[in-house]
DNA sequence: GTCTATAATTCGATAGAC
DNA sequence: GTCTATCGAATTATAGAC
């Protein structure tokens, strides 16, 4: 079969994008996406040169976080959660960067980058104080990311087969907290605040 | 030089959760560990008889988690968030796990076995209420495999330079909300209660 | 207990014909 | 634009000598 060459080269990153989704950068072979995208692996070397390429090409993404100047400041934190539910489950673009970013460094770095210009902005602009948007974006992520983690990769029964809204529910106060809470008093050590 | 039995399989051992730990189950292969500890690779297949099996030897640990009878009531998240910190840091046991059971199903099913066997009965003891242990235990284990993901792991500049003392701080009250606190009310969805 | 030699795969990448 | 053929490197695993 006989493609356009744009045709062609979707056909291969929709291919590579589903397979680094499911089994990450090392068991993702060339091989295999071509396979998918019914083509030859050769042809994924000519369109993409190597694999560190396509992986670049096939973790570009925009998380598309909402106006939080459009969300009541106390929903922040149901926002954010709902957001991230949906969008981890519109497509495989976290998934992609979640299962190969914990052994390979480029997508690692990847994937600070891309909560450092795009989470932290809105971070900020959640916090009483703008100069905290890094601590507290870095604080949503660990609760975000292990949500994923745990729910879509390991797939803890509880979680898996918990309803979204019931994660809202449980996740949605944390991070409201961790965006907009005052901050925890560093001394004494050990001591917390529970607004 | 010549050792003996069981001084030759504790080298490979130690050197092989060295590995697992930096590089995951794919990277870390057995000619890096056989020369690590300073050996020839057929030892290894001697010893172990294959690379899964010498995983499996290498991901078995415990949590070695606190008595919650002996901490104060209102202290149980810090407790929690503190040993696993501490835990983190003392040997490579759950950053072996990690690095692994994103992409390998028997390290995932190593994980789910662990929590379930270790955190859930101790979430059973400090939930309000013992059946929910499962649920409760999974909501921890998103908080803190997260921030274990995001400092160790991804190295997010913020939560990589924080002390100790600070994490407990903000995650403190997480872990003692998903343990013991009141159960989000689930109708209408999308709503939540923070006590 | 230790090592050499090698089998059997698998993978990324290249060259070149059509 | 597509594919065949193949190279070179790396890996797990086995057989067997010392």
């Amino acid at each position: 079969m006989r493609r356009s060459s744009t045709e062609t080269k979707a056909a291969i990153l929709d291919a590579a994008k589903l397979r680094f989704a499911a089994d990450g950068y090392d068991r993702a072979t060339i091989r295999a996406i071509a396979a998918d995208a019914s083509i030859d692996p050769a042809m994924v070397m000519r369109y993409f040169g190597n694999k560190a390429s396509l992986f670049a090409a096939a973790a570009e993404f925009d998380l598309e976080l909402p106006d939080l100047a459009e969300v009541s400041s106390d929903q922040i934190g149901a926002a954010i959660v709902t957001h991230f539910l949906e969008r981890w489950e519109r497509d495989d673009s976290l998934l992609i960067l979640l299962r190969s970013g914990v052994t390979d460094d480029a997508a690692a770095e990847r994937m600070r980058s891309i909560f450092t210009a795009q989470l932290v902005p809105v971070a900020a602009m959640a916090s009483p104080e703008p100069t905290q948007g890094m601590t507290r974006a870095a604080l949503a992520a660990t609760q975000i990311l292990g949500m994923a983690l745990c729910r879509f990769v390991l797939a803890f029964p509880p979680l898996a087969s918990m309803s979204r809204a019931q994660i809202v529910a449980w996740l949605g106060p944390t991070i409201q907290h961790y965006l907009t809470g005052g901050e925890p008093i560093t001394s004494p050590p050990g001591q917390a605040d529970d607004p």
